[in-house]
DNA sequence: TGTACATCAGTGAACGCGCGTTCACTGATGTAC
DNA sequence: TGTACATCAGTGAACGCGCGTTCACTGATGTAC
């Protein structure tokens, strides 16, 4: 394979950014290389900066594209339910199941990007757009931002102590604080 | 210098332990090499290997220390403060507060190694264990864990929102539903 | 209390390795006529 | 519609660098007499 159509080129850079939206919420930006992106999608390193500038250009697209998925999904889970009380329900109980738990990632990428994102002074714009976005789709003001905060903190925690029965204890705690908090 | 005294040599390896939890909770312990922590405290890496097995090794013992610190300073406030009621809510305020934001290396290890440990299926008792003992200084059972849920999401998101005003509207929000939960 | 020697904490250079990034090359794609 | 050629997405090897770890060496410390 030498050179690609245009519109496949532009399919690869796409699988390139979703691949690397995964790979980093399950392992960590300094735990993934750019060879093993490009290799998760059947590519070579040299490749890369064809289509990114740096490594760090992919992170912001990886974290930009997760934050726009994980609105997808709230938007459709207002879709599927009768009213928003109960799509955030829905929201809480699959957001701090243990599914979301052993999968980081496919899951909140406020939680699997956290610890990477603290650490930039950069570009921290996607990131903060992101928990403003979704902590407004859980309730307006303090009350979205505090529920986040509460989930965020769970599902990390929950992670962290995984294999432990204190793992689950977190989550099931979490669940009814973060009922509590957004009746 | 070549060889040192007993007393001496364990007093730097203390430093050692030391300068590592602070690093390790600061910058993530990826992104800190042996050589960083050993020069922080003014030795050479190559001694390193005379004191610990492998800087996996150190991690744990920084994780320890820093829970114990933690828990030190969790007593440390029952003792300043007139009942435990008074005592958490001084916990609240100094945990969401700018300067714990700020400075990641003398604050909550829960928070600072949430995303290391997220990661290894290996040892996490120590951090279990220090997760479990916090949770419970703030209050028993389910309350406590979902406290501490809050403060650490809180923690993390206002780090990694820093330089928004976002920051200070999640720790205020935070402070808000972490008292409001432990009432 | 003093001497002789073994120990071993710390040094500094080296090791193999994987990282992010660069680059000469390939050959199908896209374009100009 | 067909031909000639420039473009450029992807390849694979190489780059300099910093990592975790090892090791021969040093010389003050600790110990045996």
């Amino acid at each position: 394979m030498s050179r690609v159509s245009q519109a496949e080129a532009q399919a690869n850079r796409k699988r390139v950014v979703e691949a690397a939206s995964r790979l980093f919420r399950e392992k960590g930006v300094p735990n993934v290389s750019v060879a093993d992106v490009m290799q998760s999608v059947g590519l070579t390193q040299g490749g890369f900066y064809k289509q990114f500038a740096s490594k760090s250009a992919l992170v912001d697209e990886a974290a930009a594209k997760a934050f726009a998925d994980m609105l997808d999904q709230l938007t459709a889970m207002d879709d599927d339910h009768a009213d928003h009380d109960a799509a955030r329900s829905a929201l809480i109980e699959s957001y701090l199941s243990p599914e979301a738990r052993d999968n980081p990632d496919t899951s909140c990428p406020a939680a699997g990007f956290a610890g990477d994102f603290a650490r930039e002074p950069e570009r921290r714009d996607v990131y903060a757009a992101g928990v403003r976005d979704m902590a407004g789709w859980i309730a307006p003001g303090d009350t979205g931002l505090a529920a986040l905060s509460t989930l965020v903190g769970a599902l990390l925690l929950a992670r962290a102590t995984a294999g432990s029965p204190l793992s689950e204890d977190i989550l099931r705690a979490a669940r009814k604080a973060a009922s509590r908090l957004t009746d």
